[in-house]
DNA sequence: ATTTAGATTGTTATAATATAACACTATGTA
DNA sequence: TACATAGTGTTATATTATAACAATCTAAAT
C-alpha cells in the first residue's frame, strides 16, 4: 500500500535506539546515546528524527518534546495520532482505537471542515500510578 | 462556579497582549512586546504564562510553542482543549464543540481508563488558504 | 495594626531544544 | 556518464525554557 522506506545508516541507528526504549526519548538524550556510533552533532539527530517522523516510523510527543516509535501498524504514514501520558511516571502509550480515529477523522468543525491530520494527547495516571 | 483569579500586574499585561493578538504568540515575542512595560526577563514572561495556563486564561499550542487566549467561556479552568491549525497561514482556532468534548471525556482506552484532561490539535488548511 | 504563609517579582546565569548555512558524498535513474 | 535528489558532517547560532536566590507583595488570621 505504501512505499517501504529503506532507512539510511543514521536513521536506522536512531530508530533502533528509540524503538528499544521503553519510554519516549529526547533529542539530546538520543544524541548522547549515539555518539559512540559516530553521530556527533544535534543536526544529525534532528535530521534523522524529522525523516522518521515524516515516514511514520516514530512520533513526536509534542507536550514532552520527546520521540516514541510507532507501534500502530496502521499508521506507518499516518499523521493521525493519539497518546495517553501518565502525569506521574511519564509513561506514554500510543492509542490505536478504530472508533476514536474514525470519530476524529469524521469530525467537522463549525465551518464543516474535516481533518485527516491530528494529534491527540490524553493526560492522566497510568495503572501503576493510580 | 469557579474562583475568579485576580491577575497580577505582569499577568495582566501579558494576558492583554495575548488576548489582543490575532494569532498565537511565542514567549520571546511576548517578551519583546512587553519590555517597554518593564518586563525585562524571560522568566517573568514564563512565570506569567505558566499561571495563565494554569487558571485557563490562555492555552499553549504545543506543536507551535505558542500561546493563545481562551475564547471558550466553558473552559476557564479546563484542561480539555482542541484547536485547528492551518498549515499554511498558521491560523489557530479554538474548537468548542460539545459533542467533541463529550466524546473525548467519555473515551475509554483499552484498559477502560477515562481522561478528563487532553489536548487535541487538528491540522489542515483554513478557509482562506484552501 | 502585626504577623505570617504563600505567591509573585526581579535578577543573573545557564540549560535544553532546534535550526541556518555550506561544502561534500552517496544513491538511483535517465 | 551525468544528473537530480537525498543524506552527511561540520561549525555556528537561534530559540525555548528553567535554576537559584533574595526581595517584595498580598491576603487571612490573629
Amino acid at each position: 500500500m505504501h512505499k517501504e522506506h529503506t532507512l539510511t545508516k543514521n536513521q536506522q541507528i536512531i530508530f533502533d535506539l528509540i524503538d528499544k526504549s521503553p519510554e519516549p526519548m529526547k533529542a539530546y538524550s538520543i544524541l548522547f546515546n549515539v555518539q559512540k556510533k559516530g553521530i556527533k552533532a544535534p543536526l544529525q539527530v534532528y535530521r534523522a528524527l524529522d525523516k522518521l517522523v515524516e515516514i511514520g516510523k516514530i512520533h513526536k510527543i509534542e507536550s514532552r518534546n520527546a520521540f516514541i516509535a510507532c507501534h500502530n501498524s496502521s499508521c506507518q504514514v499516518s499523521k493521525a495520532t493519539a497518546f495517553s501520558i501518565c502525569e506521574i511516571c511519564e509513561k506514554v502509550t500510543e492509542i490505536s482505537s478504530a472508533s476514536l480515529s474514525k470519530y476524529l477523522a469524521n469530525f467537522k468543525d463549525k465551518d464543516g471542515m474535516k481533518y485527516s491530520k491530528y494529534n491527540l494527547e490524553f493526560f492522566g495516571l497510568c495503572k501503576k500510578c493510580r
